[in-house]
DNA sequence: TTGAAAAATCAACATAATGTTTAATAAACA
DNA sequence: TGTTTATTAAACATTATGTTGATTTTTCAA
């Protein structure tokens, strides 16, 4: 058992280590945050800070893998249902849902120009698990053009959902997830053909 | 006229520090270059550094501003071709080749995680330029949905160009070109109906 | 070609952040 | 309850930052 995950004084530590650094981030630049900042917010020694983290950067990619955990485990408990209907909405609309329910803190790092690990980790979570939904409902064989195609439709998807947030999330989720979705599968069809 | 770019002292320091910022990016993460690195690898008092920019994120800044601008002018004197053809791919291909011919510094960009403004950049390069072919050809009439499918695309094609550096540039410049036109304008006939 | 203007240098400086160390304290666990 | 371990506190050396003023060098334009 990893100690890491039950010492309850570093739950609590690296709670709130996080929890400043995502307040600061709605203040000022990432750029612009040092550790003093953070500690000082936190209330907790500076030297603190380093028994858990190198730097800001490796402390903003344990807020980002929070977050892509959290989003992985929402997306798990919906996959099957998304492979029964062969529709991405199923899987769509937890992430939406997930984004509105932690805005403050998604609308960060979606903006974030310090967080496009943040991107790409968003992006692999869309590849791997959109890929095998496509994959079973359209039956294509794997090529280096259909590759392209699902780099095409994730980073698609992205700017989709960037847009959202930025443009102030006005679309309903459902709409949200029908217009995602729509994109992909109609990519998907000229593409690869009519559904298996 | 502005004595900043006539000068031939400031362009020289200025190019010294591009240059050196972009090498310094070969070696070793953004985030862990300082200025006297940077100073240091171009020869050049410190203190030099202080008289163009305030800091390392400036000065990248102007390294993307730089590529963005070259870019944009590469465009420009194809766009009358892209509209005659109602095609994307002659705009498309000069940006390819220009990646071709910078191809480190291309690299650095778009792999580097704290060079999201040079993303920015570069969607809304594609964008603008892009919109008026697809409106052209496609004469739709624009909605928040075509403002959707606008950023499915433009991030689509980013995500084509990344995969391609990344993936070590492995197809012809023309093939690349032809893959991020179809997609995006088999996108836009299934949403927008057949050409006008 | 020369003289004025301006950029770059040099050295020094104050400030601030970084990263590490030690002993002491406090909290958690089993 | 006793042991383990995280956190604190204070001090420290190191490094980067940002600024200053005097000096040198380069550029530009008359």
């Amino acid at each position: 058992m990893d100690k890491t995950l039950t010492d309850r004084r570093i739950r609590r530590t690296q709670k709130l280590l996080k929890e400043s650094l995502i307040e600061l981030m709605s203040e000022k630049d990432f750029k612009d945050i040092t550790i003093k900042d953070i500690t000082e917010h936190a209330d907790l020694n500076r030297g603190t800070f380093y028994l858990h983290y190198a730097d800001t950067y490796e402390l903003l990619k344990a807020v980002e893998d929070g977050v892509t955990g959290d989003l992985q485990s929402m997306i798990d408990s919906h996959l099957e249902q998304a492979h029964a209907e062969q529709s991405l909405i199923p899987v769509l609309l937890p992430v939406i849902r997930y984004i509105v329910k932690n805005e403050k803190l998604c609308r960060n790092l979606f903006e974030n120009d310090y967080a496009s690990d943040f991107h790409t980790a968003i992006h692999s979570l869309i590849y791997q698990n959109g890929y095998r939904i496509i994959e079973q409902r359209f039956r294509f064989s794997p090529t280096a053009f259909s590759d392209y195609f699902f780099e095409f439709v994730t980073y698609g998807l992205i700017g989709v959902l960037r847009k959202w947030i930025n443009g102030g999330m006005r679309e309903s989720e459902d709409e949200l997830a029908r217009i995602g979705n729509d994109a992909v599968m109609s990519l998907a069809r000229t593409f690869f053909g009519a559904p298996a």
